[in-house]
DNA sequence: CCTTTAATTTGTCCTGGACAAAGATATTCG
DNA sequence: CGAATATCTTTGTCCAGGACAAATTAAAGG
């Protein structure tokens, strides 16, 4: 009674697990049990919602869903220590306890406080340093703290828009110079993390390149569109570590095929681990391969430009 | 050969329609008429997606599916002008034709010239009329322009992602005071449009509430937990026109359950029109009435609040 | 110990049926 | 004749259960 129930729809909309998929699980594993209405559809209780988000969870994070469904609650003892794939690595970038320190202000709810201490570190560092020794450590953190649980999504959401902000505010006042390349900025349909993007702007523009930002979520056709009608370079996507890496080659393919012929492909983020380098087609798994890419390209500027 | 095929996860992705309808579209009606691969799998030429994206576009705007999938592609003549749900509205705002120049920037890609002239506009206007007499018929005009088939997907793209920017700056450069109420800013995971949102925030801070922007497409269980952690008066949710209307009623009744008691709820946008009004929900259409109910707040802060 | 092959796990897709909510149409009453 | 109510159609979502391929893990072989 006093735990609300949600239908199929509302539990793909929380959880992110398809409906499919929850009603797979409940055939094979037993797991999750929910309730019925009248009319024979499903109606999940809260509890077992709550806990489908654990799973999800601990899903993106390598476990196996077999393995999760079997064990009854110590799921929570197990946490998230098991089978990262990233983490280990020591966490790249300096001074560890001022970033902490950032993250608690988040934890605290205190968004101007955090606004305030990012647009010191900004006008200290200068946007260069900022953007690889503050924004790309700070955001690696932060997917850490959510895998491990420590993050909510709300926070984690509050952490992103007011970063977004100061990033966006740092790459308007940068004076508009607009020397080649054109590259346009965006992601696909299934990917709406925007920090890595924002990153990659700031040290693009920084560089003089003229960046277009699209925002995220373009369908394939419309990014080939888009990249005929201005004419771009360059198209640059960006994919989180969450993005589901079956997905990943049959779209880099198919994106290929709409692209203009003289449109260089750059695909980037941690979610690009498993694409494909190609004639057209470059893979960039940090913010320094991004400035190596674009020095690159200034020197060959495309297969089949002789400019 | 020409062109590429795409899968029916693809086709949900790029044109919206989920696979279930889909396939029941070709069962009732005898299209789409997708090839299929060695597996059995449905494949939809480019075509055929074409079309579906465009009787997507005709039915968010009020046509009826049967009747679109009957005519053969008098579709396309018979374009946008039928039944609209809005418009007929002579469109509120001033001065037609400086909103059209701008519109007419975008719509050549100059995304520079575009956002100066903007600027130029808020220097001139001030935030507030900026916001009302500017931004908000502006993005009424996309999205007709939008339903038309006059602006594409990256277009609208551009407009959104250069206007988000402006508003941004603009809330940033304000004085931050923090008065009450708290309010906080997102919507609902399948709302992704924000500058409902944006334009929302920028009139409650300059009235001084204290905004915490979270973003778009929060569970809802997450934003019951946002709000407690915040000790938010206020939740204001934005939903445009396009959110599917058949999902609002059962949303809003959950997130009732789900709040802290003392904390209202503000359902705004176009989207809202079939919300109800309720102890503890107001529905607010406009931004004026976002206004009117920022300051009947104040006067009755809330139903338990005694203060 | 490393590489190749078999077995298992797991997500997505498929068919075809059912039904309720929303929309359209017909009917009744003021 | 216009408005309100009742009936019929349209349309999206849900359900069950089967199939299969891609990814993982386990096993076998060099």
């Amino acid at each position: 009674m006093s735990t609300p129930c949600f239908n199929i729809a509302a539990v793909e909309r929380d959880t992110g697990l398809s409906k499919d998929v929850l009603r797979m699980w409940e055939r094979r594993y037993g797991f999750p049990t929910p309730d019925r209405d009248a009319h024979g559809e499903r109606l999940y209780p809260g509890d077992q919602v709550e806990r489908l988000r654990l799973i999800k969870r601990l899903m993106d994070q390598g476990h196996r869903p077999g393995k999760l469904m079997a064990c009854p609650l110590d799921a929570l003892a197990e946490l998230s220590p098991r089978r990262a794939s990233n983490s280990d690595a020591p966490l790249p970038g300096p001074s560890d306890d001022e970033l902490e320190a950032l993250l608690a202000l988040v934890k605290q709810h205190d968004g101007q406080a955090y606004s305030q201490a990012l647009q010191q570190r900004l006008a200290r560092q200068g946007l260069q340093s900022f953007v690889q020794y503050t924004i790309a450590p700070l955001t690696q953190r932060v997917g850490q703290a959510w895998e491990e649980g420590r993050f909510a999504v709300f926070e984690e959401h509050l952490f992103t828009e007011l970063t977004k902000r100061v990033l966006r505010q740092a790459i308007a006042a940068l004076p508009t110079v607009s020397r080649s390349p054109r590259v346009l900025l965006t992601s696909v349909p299934d990917e709406q993390h925007v920090l890595g993007l924002l990153m990659v702007e700031a040290l693009l523009c920084l560089e003089g390149a003229e960046c277009i930002p699209l925002g995220t979520q373009m369908p394939l056709v419309e990014i080939a569109r888009a990249a005929a009608a201005h004419r771009a370079d360059i198209v640059a996507l960006s994919f989180s570590v969450a993005f589901p890496a079956r997905q990943l080659p049959g779209l880099l393919q198919q994106l290929g095929e709409l692209l203009p012929a003289d449109c260089t492909l750059w695909v980037g983020g941690a979610g690009a681990r498993k694409a494909s380098e190609g004639e057209r087609q470059r893979v960039l798994l940090t913010l320094d391969d991004a400035l190596a890419a674009l020095s690159a390209w200034r020197q060959a500027p495309t297969v089949a430009s002789p400019d």
